[in-house]
DNA sequence: CTGTTAGCGCATTCAC
DNA sequence: GTGAATGCGCTAACAG
């Protein structure tokens, strides 16, 4: 009986926390108008000292923060950009979500994150949902086919992909050099010597598939033979996919992208394939770990974080921040070959390497 | 003359794209009041068939969503929950945030990061700036005093940890049992008949060091002697320990955590020092490329997606998203030894090392 | 310089 | 069942 009112409180606020302070309870507290507090923390005109004062103090006693959701409302804009990742647990995604957050960090921009799945289905969804929350979408990888790209970008207010250009480089994209790091392999395994080598293909979905075939198809010929070999774009994909690609009998394999490698590495020494002397290795993208894998994986370098960050560039260039701005560039990030431990003149080639080498 | 107008139009929204559709244009598209568009697409009163299908029809017309914003600050929630992360490079961090990626996408939640590039003091204000986003906040590894988190708590609304408990778990949490873990790793040691190990530091801040100290000091005695190394908890951390931790001389390795052991043995490798017949080497989660390195790593398994998920519950059952529920339930989950490749009796028991290993 | 007013897009009372 | 009005928290336009 002597608790009752305290009891329907205790139902009421969930937690029994103190309501959220409102600007119109710091405008109370501080003796001002709303419109005066707004002033102070936005800066959009001058406020007296005196008032500025009274202002910051209540702020401080209340705790109070701005609701960011009101704020868009009325700005509409939410300073939020949302990513869509095919998967945030591949490293290379990790890394490009990073460039993204910080480059968005330091223009108070909040990240919003998708994920996927590696479901090329759910990309649309995604995309049109975060373009809700945020003032635009950075779409990593997108697999979904050109035309509902297309349609996506009508319906998205700044949308810019990464490694992706649409049809006639509508959307804005950074895009890594796939077909020059691609062409920088297939030069580097022709000068150790090797002349059948088997390819580990990604999604046939992915736009990287389709300009990593065109530097594919430029390097083959009668004395550079590929192999291609049905693969995916995960380590797992390459774990299963190594004993095809042993199979075509290629002295070099080489894989979708490091990630792609490391699967392949793993099953390789499970079946007592030596890399590099038993067969060569070349991943793509340089994630971390290459460099700290044993054998030191051969790979094309690519800035992931850079990647992200130059997305940001584009999205903040394209307006999405101060207004008006071009649209529809396309930027390509440069791919370098980094030449490790994984790489080697096939065995037959010129000397035989000493057999004691294993055990 | 005859295109001012336009032009002016032009200037307005950059990209000539169409306003996007409120629920007002809906309503006039479909000739019923907004009331009944709200209806039909929240479900929360009946509509009759007919109208139903018309708002439907004009809602596809139009591809008209509704603006989460606007929802939210009606509805005072935002259908959003935050993470806090460390770093989303880090696997680790990654997969717990795939975790409650996914855990709320099936209750139809956005997911909101924040990465604080492993700066303790900038935990606090992500959270308090995120809870202003989302209806909650997932904070993971908090390096903050628990003072701060204490603090943070009272701000937050639903604030629930992963890899901390605050003092008298008064914030819901969902710890990894790092006790046990790192006990399970001390008794394989010793039992394989290691009688000096290492061991690499984390954060001193962290509070899973914290636990893992108890399971240490619990563990060490005359015959398991334990020798600090102040490291860190990524994988350069490692690379740089790795030498403090051979002059110690011990003969296993403890580290921190997977991420790092995996930058001690790549500079154990470079130092031509053999993992596990010079040296043994332990890590702790069990990241997906335990498995995949060669020595395979023995660890302790954690389930990281399951501790997303975990901390999604947790958050769910605060009452984030039907009101009212219990508050600071601290979950534990389970912690199990992996014993792979890179753990092996020391060298000394049988035969002595070369000790031309060591340049 | 400051306070008052209106309205961003929507769901939810109320009347009908 | 349905439509008209109200207000969520905030800022931009006005008035003073």
């Amino acid at each position: 009986m002597w608790c009752n009112a305290a009891m329907d409180r205790v139902r009421t606020d969930a937690g029994a926390r103190p309501p959220r302070a409102t600007i119109i309870d710091v405008a109370r507290e501080a003796a001002v108008s709303p419109a005066t507090v707004s002033r102070v923390l936005t800066g959009t005109k001058p406020v007296s000292a005196d008032l500025e004062q009274r202002v910051r103090d209540a702020v401080n006693r209340l705790g109070y923060r701005p609701n960011p959701a009101a704020q868009g409302l009325l700005r509409g804009a939410t300073h939020a950009v949302g990513v869509v990742v095919p998967d945030v647990g591949n490293p290379y995604f990790a890394e490009v979500l990073k460039g993204v957050t910080n480059a968005a960090e330091e223009s108070d921009f909040r990240t919003l994150v998708a994920d996927t799945g590696e479901k090329g289905g759910a990309e649309h969804d995604a995309a049109l949902e975060l373009s809700r929350w945020a003032d635009g979408v950075v779409l990593c990888s997108p697999r979904m086919p050109q035309r509902e790209l297309a349609k996506l970008a009508q319906a998205v207010p700044h949308l810019v992909c990464v490694n992706r250009v649409g049809r006639g480089g509508q959307v804005p994209a950074v895009v890594v050099d796939f077909e020059a790091g691609m062409a920088g392999i297939c030069r580097h395994l022709r000068e150790l010597g090797h002349r059948r080598v088997a390819y580990l293909r990604g999604p046939a979905r992915a736009w990287s598939e389709r300009a990593r075939q065109r530097a594919l198809r430029a390097a083959s010929g009668p004395d550079f033979e590929v192999f291609q070999v049905p693969c995916g774009s995960s380590s797992v994909d390459g774990h299963r996919a190594a004993d095809a690609a042993l199979a075509t009998g290629a002295t070099a394999v080489m894989a979708f992208s490091d990630y792609v490698a490391l699967g392949v590495l793993a099953r390789f020494d499970e079946l007592g394939v030596s890399v590099p002397r038993d067969v060569s290795l070349t991943g793509f993208d340089d994630i971390a770990l290459s460099e700290l894998l044993r054998p030191r994986l051969t790979t094309v370098r690519v800035s992931k974080q850079d990647l992200g960050r130059r997305a940001w560039e584009l999205f903040a260039s394209s307006g999405a921040i101060d207004g008006a701005g071009e649209t529809g560039r396309v930027v390509t990030a440069s791919a370098e070959l980094i030449t490790r431990d994984s790489t080697a003149p096939p065995a037959g080639a010129i000397t035989p390497l000493p057999k004691t080498a294993k055990a």
